[in-house]
DNA sequence: TCAAAAGTGTTTATCGTACACCCATGC
DNA sequence: GCATGGGTGTACGATAAACACTTTTGA
């Protein structure tokens, strides 16, 4: 009847959605037990802090920026998900505010973003980590603007189209999707359009409010 | 940069649904700082078990049963939640798979149902505990049968309706509830009346499956 | 001029909503 | 016999779904 006093971790799904797919970015690990092997990133939460701001330092630490959406998913606490130590890991989702290249500071060797349909199997428990943040991600489609963050600050109705085609696994018709967004008020043209590719040129839209909100779409 | 090891813990929120408002099931404190104060059963995990077993034994300490659904809800970190010590508590919330009268076990001097919206101040962290737990029951009743849970084995479209009422803030018509309901394939009826109201008696039905179901309602 | 994706309205079907009266029981 | 909650159907309006062609650009 000993207590336990584990260590305790976060772990963070950072997310983004290109070219139809959504995206993780993994982070390579170097320690001895796991090397070459792809992770989240993750970080001991310190005795100074709670476990947000061992989130938000892990994301600076990671991709050398600060802001994005985060947002707590699930504990995980399986005795032997770290087999070296007693370590029970809280994993968020974060949804970076804008679109730029990430630069992990020393702390990390490297960090590259991976189609979730198509990373390899991660240290620890990540590949339970990852599966929970994509299902929540899939179901807060249906009742939030989520998929405005999973876009860069700028983006077309037609990649907007893509998060929730993806997200449902089924395909929309172009034209009631349409008429439903402009009906909302949720997205407003930029006046810009997408140049280079070769096809006619979309109209850009931008997220009218760039936060999760509580709107049934579907 | 020394990483804490804090305790863990686990709180738990034990939900019925009565007389057409929600019940927590709140414990009265013992020790010292908090003599007299009601809280949220809880416990420190130990060495040997992970949360949901440390949340399953504890169920069974504070109610003497061992079925019920349970859900993790939300984890705790904040450094002065528990003023003696550091403590990462995770909620969970259960929902009792019959309706029978609890009787804590020696841990506990004592536990009793309180209506929700009339608990009075609890200690430590649990009135965010709790408000976490209903606004999450109260989204769940948009999409899964839920509110099937909350009742006893057995239980009128009355009651079913008073709970959808209640977790939505606004009444409903009740044949387009009805009309509704036993269209889904949710549940049947038992072939028995609810005896003893002053009242015509009503049908009392069950839920075809005592599982959680993803079934949008309204 | 061809390929590739963007953009645009109308009609039909489905679903949700509004609405009022009789019934069975206990007191 | 009266008060209390139980039980039932239809008509209308709103929303969702089905559906095809023209436009603009780059190669």
């Amino acid at each position: 009847m000993i207590p336990t006093k584990p260590y305790a971790a976060t772990d963070l799904g950072i997310f983004k959605f290109v070219d139809g797919k959504l995206m993780v970015y993994l982070m390579e690990l170097t320690i001895e037990a796991y090397v070459g092997r792809l992770a989240l990133p993750g970080t001991l939460v310190l005795e100074t802090e709670d476990l947000e701001s061992a989130v938000r330092r892990n994301y600076r630490e990671a991709t050398n920026r600060s802001n994005a959406y985060f947002e707590q998913v699930y504990t995980f606490s399986a005795m032997e998900r770290d087999p070296s130590r007693r370590v029970i890991s809280t994993a968020y989702m974060a949804f970076p505010d804008k679109d730029e290249t990430f630069t992990p500071s020393s702390k990390y060797s490297s960090g590259t973003w991976h189609y979730v349909n198509d990373a390899p199997p991660l240290a620890y428990d990540h590949d339970q980590m990852l599966k929970m943040c994509t299902e929540r991600i899939a179901a807060k489609l249906n009742y939030t603007t989520i998929a405005l963050l999973l876009l860069p600050p700028a983006f077309t109705l037609t990649d907007l189209q893509n998060v929730y085609e993806q997200g449902f696994g089924e395909t929309l018709d172009k034209r009631n999707f349409r008429k439903k967004v402009l009906s909302m008020d949720i997205v407003e043209p930029i006046g810009r359009q997408r140049q280079g590719e070769q096809a006619r040129p979309a109209m850009l839209y931008k997220a009218v409010r760039r936060e999760m909100e509580m709107i049934p779409l579907f």
